[in-house]
DNA sequence: AATGAATGAGGGTTCATTCAT
DNA sequence: GATGAATGAACCCTCATTCAT
């Protein structure tokens, strides 16, 4: 009789969560540092302290909001390499990587040193798909190794998101900035 | 027709503006966020209101202490051109530039959102040198020109300062980084 | 005339304020202060918004708490009373007394400025009870006269909940101020 | 030439200090639970971050008005014991202790489960204060020494707040609560 | 003119109560 | 009727700016 869910009392708790998450990132992508709770909550259409009870903190609503925007972003680079292999993939991903960052302005830099366990982990995640991109690569001979693998990867993953920081509301930058890394990610001609 | 008594006043004046911002630019190197009015004071040896008053403002004086750190930035980026030309300067440039980021911690992200009149020229100042770099090498056919010039100079001139943020305190990280660019810069081979 | 339907909702309802109750009391004789509407209703069992409902606010719901621990204090009282007379039920229920109190962590300074007509019945009720104690003593001499015996009375019975507070835990000292009481009680040898 | 002060910048300082304390005990003379940081900023005529800054944090505001109160408390009871000794003084000083907790509502409810170091060391004071009268009392064979001393002390020490608390206006209950106590520490007639 | 204490708006958070589910 | 999430006022605290000394 009962149904498999048992959660129907939820419903509105759950659409609240949505709607302050959803708050929170329109405000993560726009100007002017990180967003006041009482902001995000005006714009979710509730109060403050709902935000704040319902995630505990504004660290973890930040950290929340972030996460769930990384998130699609890791199975997107999954999706990538599968589907083109190697290098191609690592263009294709890093395209995207940039235009989610030229989307959600200065994400990163708004949460310098604050504790983000779930976006630490997700981005992470991200290092090790570009690491698995980068080693493909390698290994057939697209991408230089004349450097240390490992610091290439982390300059990839690490810098993925501040790059694309420059190329505001501009694609030609992010896509000339992605020709010259890629350029210079090719083996170098003796 | 003036005073020495006057004089004197303005030494003082002069000097405390100097010990705040000498003040200010040490505290910018080091981590912790925008640095407080009080820490500024009192590592400068004087009040709170002075350090306010000298500059008319918190956003005021950090645009003088960045400013303060660009200046002599580009006056080097000046002279590594005339010294070295093109492509080499813009290589030598590049490393001095982010040396400079890692030396500052995170100067533009604390920053970021603020109205910085003297910085935002000081930086145009050094898209410009970089600019003058970059013609020097396309001239000279070291530098691609299959790229928009407008393009490459506003990625090198813009990112200058967030890419080496990745790379804080590794500067084999950083060194990888120039070697990317620098190679992704140079014509394709057909 | 009454449905079972009906019936079985008021059983639900009574039940529920039972459970909230037992709650309340169980939390009144831990430390840490008044305890929060939503700890006692997860201690009962039952949603936040049942305890308010059930009680019409939380100082009710902490008078009803309270006085349902004083209420078998009181008959415990009389029993006592009846049982042993005078000056010796007088000490048997002021070391109950102590108990009660240090059993149930600070009860009252927990409840201290909050309008509590139930408890403060109850409370006048354990000063009857005493006072009754106390005349019974002086009759028989064995309770000192000399002060203003209503004075006595509001003494003992005022004091008896917080004397027990500093002897927390510590028996000895419980019994120790006891011994003192009741020998300061005792008629003056002249 | 100078001062051997050199605090005449302070004077103003010092000044609010003393007034947020005279207004913080004022307050704790008061019913109504552990006074609001506004209310105490209010009836010291400044603004609510200035008793907080002065201070360093409520907690701490609270630690140095009971610690101030405390303190003259303390040097009467050394004084009281040089000029009466023993139990004369212990008298005379209980007398007073009860006074001071009559004169301030429940300071040390308001206060319980708070930090305050100078609090707590100054209470300590108290029950040294306490024990050397009723050492001298037991030397003497005034004070009981049929309970451990050591409980003795406690109690009384402990105590000496908790039971004024029912004396509250009425000086004839404290004196009459002060006789009890003081036969009740005599020795025992055989 | 310098000082540094006072200001006071604004921040995040708590919690008894209310109300849609 | 019960639920527990939403509410929103109230709290303590921070900090750039102002102002009496």
């Amino acid at each position: 009789m009962s149904t498999s869910h048992g959660k129907a009392l939820r419903a509105d708790a759950l659409r609240n969560r949505r709607r302050a998450l959803d708050a929170a990132t329109a405000l993560l992508a726009e100007p002017g540092g990180p967003p006041k709770v009482e902001a995000i909550a005006e714009r979710a259409g509730m109060g403050a302290g709902t935000v704040v009870r319902a995630f505990g903190g504004k660290d973890a609503l930040m950290d929340a909001a972030v996460a769930e925007l990384l998130e699609p972003l890791v199975l997107r680079g999954r999706q990538i390499l599968e589907r083109d292999g190697g290098p191609t993939a690592l263009r294709a991903f890093l395209a995207e990587l940039m235009a989610f960052q030229a989307a959600h302005y200065a994400v990163n830099d708004q949460l310098a040193g604050l504790d983000l366990p779930a976006t630490t982990a997700l981005r992470a995640e991200l290092v090790r798909v570009v690491d698995a991109m980068l080693g493909e690569g390698r290994e057939q001979g697209a991408i230089r190794s004349d450097i240390d693998p490992v610091l290439v990867t982390s300059l990839v993953g690490e810098t993925a998101f501040t790059i694309a920081k420059a190329s505001h509301g501009t694609p030609e930058l992010a896509e000339a900035y992605l020709e010259v890394l890629m350029d210079g990610l090719r083996p170098r001609v003796p």
